[in-house]
DNA sequence: CTGAAAGCGCTAACAT
DNA sequence: ATGTTAGCGCTTTCAG
């Protein structure tokens, strides 16, 4: 067996200071039982050559990788023009940076790369537990990873009654409140363009709404259209939702509220004159459309902080198994919902 | 010591198949000699319990990790809303998980966070190599990394001449194809909103345009603004721009281009009857904006792909140290540079 | 407060 | 084609 010589490790280090290689990990980790003499000397030794601990030898011995996943499935449709997930992964990263974790992505697109990541994901000695953007429906990845032990926090509520803990925006809630807001203002014929209903944040955004007109004795009647991911759904569901001639509409997803502008511009008419619009996300930057969007705004950096902080008291046992924090939107006015039009709401 | 019983593990996988961890650690890593019985049943025995290697070990005990890093510096400026980022991040992923790689990210706001990062990207056992995305003029994380020894792979043109592996798309070529389009369009007085020219991105693309325009015997007089990321940064160009009267305007970014129309609007100007534009990144999907842009395209799945090939290469010691690959841009034509007004280009 | 020693699970010669 | 063996660098009892 061949050895290379003079490798930088744990026995290098105490040789250079003059110590034993486990009084160098008691002060690599920071134990309190080192003189601060010994401490000073071997800091001293560290410094001048650079010694870093080996990941995959420390992770060996410990069990523990100070690595945390991220798993984003279906990154395809999302991604590419979705702010949320950037942010999302902004915020993550930061939560991370600051508690001194790396952060590994597995993004997947089809079922197939589901399977092999999901072997890479639970291999031992990658991730000591991940964050999951999970809110399809139907999606067993989610009760895999769990099953298998391996320690979970979700984005999103997950569409299971199983004890997962999790952290969400208040999808129902903030709906709920921009229907009230919409029928204070004195709309009257109210639409609604549905978001997409295959994960539970559209789920609940849809009730939240439908809740929230019946509250003020209104309802969508006919005035109601499924959506999509796309301005390009927005779109279409606007120009379909007009002939109804609807005063306000709640769009499901700012993204889709960007393509419902652009098809009551291009029905001749105007956003608010016309048609007022109340949105969802609160995360396409408000300069990007004409009018300004009022919209319901999710917490993304805070649900991306809590999951970190939620995934660490996962991850060392502390903390109740199965929490579950859902976080307040906020309504954000802006020029769209036609408030200054209409100055005393009642 | 304590032992934990029944760990599963190559010896354990072993004593169930009836052979000993060598044989098994062969039949994990597919490696030839092993005859098809005695795969078949130790296949079987690992299928039937769910085992996997542990990832820290095969760190350990091979020297490679299976992980590859993504450094992204000053995250916080672009990965809000410019979908650029979005994209490579999962071109990349795409391109790691067909690889059976894993992929980490490490972000970076802050020259602090950068410190604590790089020691972590350059912690043994953590990763084989990084992909960085840095083209900001004057930043020294590339440099170290390189000199560290760490394998590094850069998307984007780094400002430096060292000899550094790249894959960058050609700013300045597909910048100067602009020109040469617009000044073929009939267009003379020709302005320019500079991109950002703290990255080589920017500069590129800059003296790419100037330089077109001056194989065509025109100049940008007076007619060229500083910009920078946002659209509120290219609204503001455009409108100092409108007092010059250009009939044609190249606007560094995609992103700005938005802003750029804006002010347009704002002016009570059409585009592009009154000014034509021709953007440059290819990344704002075309029904986003009104009229849709006219934009050098990116490949940047392609980026992605090459660059996590290069950085396997550059690992594994195959392949040319310092090999720089340019990938040609294309020009989409759509309306926002007025082709269909101007039936014929000279 | 410090050192000695026993693994953690795997790979990679080497031997058969 | 398969088994044996010696580490990889670290953490963690256990002694002192």
């Amino acid at each position: 067996v061949v050895r290379r010589q003079g490798r930088l490790n744990l026995e290098e280090i105490g040789r250079l200071a003059g110590v034993s290689r486990s009084t160098v990990s008691r002060v690599v980790n920071g134990e309190p039982n080192v003189s601060p003499e010994v401490r000073a000397r071997v800091d001293a030794v560290i410094a001048e050559t650079g010694y870093r601990p080996h990941a995959g030898a420390r992770s060996l011995a410990s069990n523990r990788t100070g690595v945390v996943g991220l798993v984003i499935p279906s990154a395809v449709e999302t991604l590419f023009d979705d702010p949320f997930f950037g942010r999302l992964i902004l915020g993550i990263s930061e939560e991370t940076n600051a508690a001194g974790v790396v952060l590994s992505l597995f993004l997947f697109n089809e079922e197939s790369e589901e399977r092999a990541i999901y072997k890479r994901v639970v291999s031992p000695g990658h991730v000591d537990g991940v964050i999951v953007t999970a809110t399809t429906m139907g999606d067993p990845l989610l009760a895999e990873l769990s099953d298998a032990g391996m320690p979970c926090v979700v984005v999103g509520r997950p569409d299971s009654d199983a004890p997962l803990t999790f952290v969400d925006a208040d999808n129902y809630g903030g709906s709920r409140e921009a229907a009230h807001y919409l029928a204070g203002l004195g709309y009257q014929r109210i639409g609604l363009i549905a978001p997409p209903s295959n994960n539970t944040a559209g789920v609940d955004r849809r009730s939240g709404f439908l809740d929230g007109l019946a509250d003020r004795g209104l309802s969508v009647d006919d005035r109601i259209r499924e959506g999509g991911w796309s301005e390009e759904a927005g779109r279409r569901a606007m120009a379909a939702m007009l002939v109804d001639r609807p005063d306000a509409v709640f769009v499901g997803t700012d993204r889709m509220a960007v393509g419902a502008l652009r098809a009551i511009r291009e029905a001749g008419m105007r956003c608010p004159e016309d048609v007022a619009i109340v949105s969802f996300d609160g995360i396409i930057s408000p300069d990007q459309t004409d009018p300004r969007l009022t919209s319901v705004t999710q917490p993304v950096a805070q649900m991306a902080a809590q999951a970190v902080v939620l995934l660490q008291a996962v991850i060392d046992g502390s903390g109740d198994p199965a929490e579950q924090i859902v976080l307040p939107t906020e309504l954000v006015v802006r020029e769209s919902c036609g408030a200054a039009l209409r100055k005393a709401p009642r």
